[in-house]
RNA sequence: GGCGCAUUCGUCUAGGGGUCCAGGACGCCGCCCUCUCACGGCGGUAACACGGGUUCGAAUCCCGUAUGCGCUACCA
């Protein structure tokens, strides 16, 4: 037999990390056993569903490059897609069921039930349901059903209600009949809950793996009653367990980013995205961390998930990203990177300072030193000793340079021109180090002082070309020449 | 309240009775590399929730407690 699993997302806004974890080890399932991945749309709640949530939530399976064969956008044998579409096969089983007895028109109103349920409360009683229109007569439903009563179909839990599941991921999870009370499987509406659709459309497209996230494990109770009832084969299970935030709740907004679109708009990329996602609660069997799609599809197994919950550290994404842009090249990078930032000289800029990059959108702060430019102030004359913190900087350091450098560095650019390569600036800083009788970092420091004016950033070897490269290129950058008149002015 | 699930370094995890005074990764700290910042390399810090069992022996099995989470909806 071969597997099939389904990825059944609400389409209330955009695909949340949680989900789309849920959504990888699906596919990375499917993949690995040569089954069929599917998209459902669960949007049966009309006041949450929105058509272009769906859009959302598809386009953000996409970025992940996660592909499904059937799906609401691309059709198949099991079609539609779209819960909200498929009522006829809900109406059929629910016939079914009430025919068989198994299920009742429950005539009463929400207000009534709702009221019932505090009273249960209150009586320190479990707040279910208490059958009044169980034990309604034929001719009490006739003569409702005349009236126009409107109702809900309900399902009547047997009085044997034991159920036992293997949960490929939690093992046997066992409810002995108990605090269960009979609940509704279509709504006044006609629209079906979600115990009720979620399990009509796994039996009608031949769902052999569910793999869902933990707060639906209790819910299986009653899905397991209504595939019995049914006369359905019931499929394997495998909970997955939730993802916290870092005080250890479940994540949610105040936690920043959820949805998998903020961390697109951040800058992370889609394969380190899933690489993270999967390691949340997966591990490979030799202990590695960073692997691509082919190496997790190969190895992915549910006994290797961990059933406890998982902190989401956005660290260890930084870091992750972080090596999945160093191990590309720039020219990979540039057609990304330009979604945020773009020069005519950037992917050399990309070259230059992507070891320091752990997110795509740091490349424009990076590279500030190319775009911006403000010369360093001179030396002070003698920093008063007394005016000086514990801590603070001493003479002769922080972002000032002396005169004499920037005249040396000055003549030596119109002498000898810019250097264009690492070769050039050797050689540049070997006549600088006769000119001036500096060297390493006091040779240095006031070098990357007076071109970038900044303490930090890339070797000056790589910065230097690039500096003459990108003010070629591109009017806006100032050159190291012009840096260089600058700190004299 | 009832039912269910979970509990190994700060975080993600390995571990499925002896090879574990618990291994890896991120983070953090230190050293090296080095003009700086990164990258990289090397080293260090740090955990089996608690209490009972079972066993010659438990992180690993069982029970209880605590804590967290989920369900208990005409939400999914």
């Amino acid at each position: 037999m071969t597997v099939r699993v389904r990825f059944a997302p609400s389409p209330t806004g955009h695909l949340h990390v949680g989900g789309a974890r849920t959504a990888i080890f699906n596919w990375l399932f499917a993949k690995h056993r040569g089954g069929t991945f599917i998209v459902r749309v669960e949007d049966t709640d009309q006041a949450r569903s929105t058509r272009e949530s769906e859009e959302m939530v598809l386009d953000d399976l996409r970025w992940l490059g996660l592909d499904w064969s059937e799906g609401p956008d691309v059709g198949g044998p099991h079609a539609p897609y779209r819960q909200s579409e498929r009522v006829e096969v809900y109406s059929a089983a629910a016939q079914q069921l009430l025919a068989s007895g198994t299920a009742y028109r429950c005539f009463c109103t929400e207000e009534l039930l709702e009221a019932k349920r505090k009273q249960a409360e209150a009586e320190g009683r479990p707040p279910h349901y208490d059958g009044t229109c169980f034990r309604l007569s034929p001719q009490e439903i006739s003569a409702r059903l005349n009236m126009w009563m409107p109702f809900a179909l309900r399902f009547h839990v047997p009085e044997d209600g034991d159920v036992t599941i293997d949960d490929m991921i939690r093992g046997e999870v066992t409810w002995r009949k108990e605090s269960l009370g009979d609940f509704i499987l279509v709504r006044s509406d006609g629209l079906p809950t979600y115990n009720f659709s979620v399990v009509v459309d796994d039996h009608d497209m031949e769902i052999t793996h569910v793999i869902r996230a933990e707060e639906h494990l209790t819910n299986t109770h009653r899905q397991v009653l209504i595939y019995r009832a049914l006369g359905w084969d019931v499929p394997q299970f495998a909970h997955v367990s939730l993802i916290l935030g870092q005080d250890r709740s479940k994540l949610s907004k105040r936690h920043g980013a959820t949805s998998v679109s903020q961390y697109a708009e951040q800058g992370y990329l889609p394969d380190a995205m899933v690489n993270y996602l999967a390691l949340l609660g997966w591990s490979t069997p030799d202990g590695r961390e960073v692997f691509d799609r082919e190496y997790a599809i190969g190895h992915f197994s549910l006994d290797r998930v961990n059933p406890a919950p998982a902190v989401f550290d956005p660290q260890k994404l930084d870091w992750l990203n972080g090596q999945y842009i160093h191990a590309m090249s720039a020219a990979e990078l540039r057609p990304l990177v330009a979604r945020f930032f773009d020069a005519p000289w950037l992917e050399e800029g990309i070259d230059v300072v992507k070891t320091s990059v752990h997110r795509l959108t740091e490349f424009r702060e990076q590279l500030r030193f190319v775009t911006d430019y403000t010369p360093p102030r001179p030396s002070p004359p003698a920093p008063l000793p007394a005016a000086r913190e514990e801590g603070g900087q001493r003479p002769g350091e922080g972002p000032s340079i002396d005169r004499p450098f920037a005249i040396a560095l000055l003549h030596e650019l119109r002498t000898n021109g810019t250097p264009t390569d690492a070769e050039g600036v050797k050689a540049m800083n070997e006549r600088l180090k006769i000119a001036t009788g500096l060297k390493g970092k006091a040779l240095f420091m006031p070098l990357r002082l007076a071109l970038t004016g900044l303490d930090h950033g890339p070797e000056l070897v790589r910065a230097i070309p690039l500096l003459r490269h990108a003010s070629e290129l591109d009017p806006a950058v100032l050159s190291p020449l012009r840096r260089a008149e600058a700190c004299i002015a």
